[in-house]
DNA sequence: ATAAGCTTGTCATCTTCAAGACAGTTTAAT
DNA sequence: ATTAAACTGTCTTGAAGATGACAAGCTTAT
């Protein structure tokens, strides 16, 4: 399950290596990197889909909004992640929205055209997507079952856990997960209420599994927490 | 909503066509078509994941199963479609099982590295490929919004709807679908239980959305149903 | 420095559904 | 044709968790 998450993640810094325009000769002056601010959009619902991105710097939340104006958060991507990458998969419009979270957050924008290009003489490379949308396929399955079969205490703990392999710096048994995820954060990726968060995760502190303050969550020991 | 169940179905039809083994002749000799019984696997979770299939004849059954042994289906696919896709996409061994419905159910396998092979010299169909991988993804997050933020009524619903455009047969206003799934089989898929769906589908009926018996469902008037 | 606006912590309440039980019905198997 | 197994219909009970309310704690902008 971690392993899912790591191997996602070093996909993704792979593609982002054989990607950047920095590299792609081909793509020479079309190269440009996006300054984005903290809370301004990258692409809407109903967006044409004719780029794909890659975070070269910062935060960027991919998510929907509900009929009732509740907000769902897909994934939260950080440096050397790719999103959008369903517009090349046949996505016409975007269904959901990109977010930048952080100030002085770095997108590198790539047209579907040009990339398609790309592919069409290279089939590493369309291998290499292939199999992005596909564990992104692998993960989305992973987070269905997580979601409508587990609790939410369960589902809360797995995303700790997640967080953890994924961002988690490790200090002896300990886990360091700096974020600034506030608790509605954590209830729009886990699928529960605010309020179900709040007293989930000051019962994992009261039983001594976890600890966190508004910068960090640091967890016990990642084996232990269950 | 409906496109996207029918887009689907018609772009599996159209791999189908593309990558018969009757139709390509680069795979000559390997060509072949199992005859599977009822109730057969045609794949375990943990089995290496090393051939994709298309089903030429006949229902099969994608699904897991939980720890408490609970079985959840993720699709019900039939005549032209394809699954096991992941495979290509990474998936080295299956997550999932592939389960026979039908009798006289006639399967088509294609071992990855020839069909890697194929790819090799054929943008199209790795386009193709991608494409089906990228829709099999946008339809799962549609499914995931569902299952977890709409209650088991809305969900059973969106099935019926679903499986009306994608299996169901127009008479007038009405549309008839010949389905032999169970009330326990519409549970596993809309992630709710069985005594619920027995419920909503006689509400439904009491209210004259609907009508069915153990064959069939006739949804009155697929614009009204909600 | 201070107010406005988020964020967190805790309650009490209310709704939805899962789960078990059991009778009646249909299907399949010998 | 008969019996077992699986499916359907209904009811009851219980638990999980959403939601709203409100107080207190932080952050940020001016």
């Amino acid at each position: 399950m971690e392993n899912t998450a790591a191997l996602w993640y070093f996909e993704s810094v792979n593609l982002f290596n054989i990607l950047c325009p920095h590299k792609v000769k081909a793509m020479g002056d079309k190269h440009q990197f996006l300054h984005v601010k903290r809370d301004s959009f990258i692409y809407f619902p109903e967006d044409k889909a004719d780029h794909i991105y890659m975070i070269a710097q910062g935060r960027v939340k991919i998510g929907r909004y509900l009929e009732d104006g509740k907000e769902v958060i897909s994934s939260i991507l950080t440096n050397g992640e790719i999103f959008g990458e369903l517009a090349l998969a046949g996505e016409d419009t975007r269904k959901d929205f990109a977010q930048v979270m952080d100030e002085d957050t770095m997108i590198c924008p790539l047209g579907i055209e040009d990339l398609k290009a790309l592919m069409y003489g290279n089939n590493e490379l369309s291998f290499k997507i292939l199999k992005l949308v596909g564990l992104r396929l692998m993960k989305l399955e992973r987070k269905l079952e997580l979601l409508v079969f587990k609790d939410a205490r369960t589902r809360v703990i797995e995303f700790l856990k997640d967080a953890a392999s994924w961002k988690g710096k490790k200090v002896g048994f300990e886990t360091m997960i700096q974020t600034k995820l506030t608790h509605k954060d954590i209830a729009a990726l886990t699928g529960t209420s605010r309020q179900t968060v709040t007293t989930i995760l000051n019962e994992l502190k009261e039983k001594n599994l976890i600890n966190f303050d508004r910068k960090k969550i640091l967890i016990r020991d990642l084996a232990q927490l269950m």
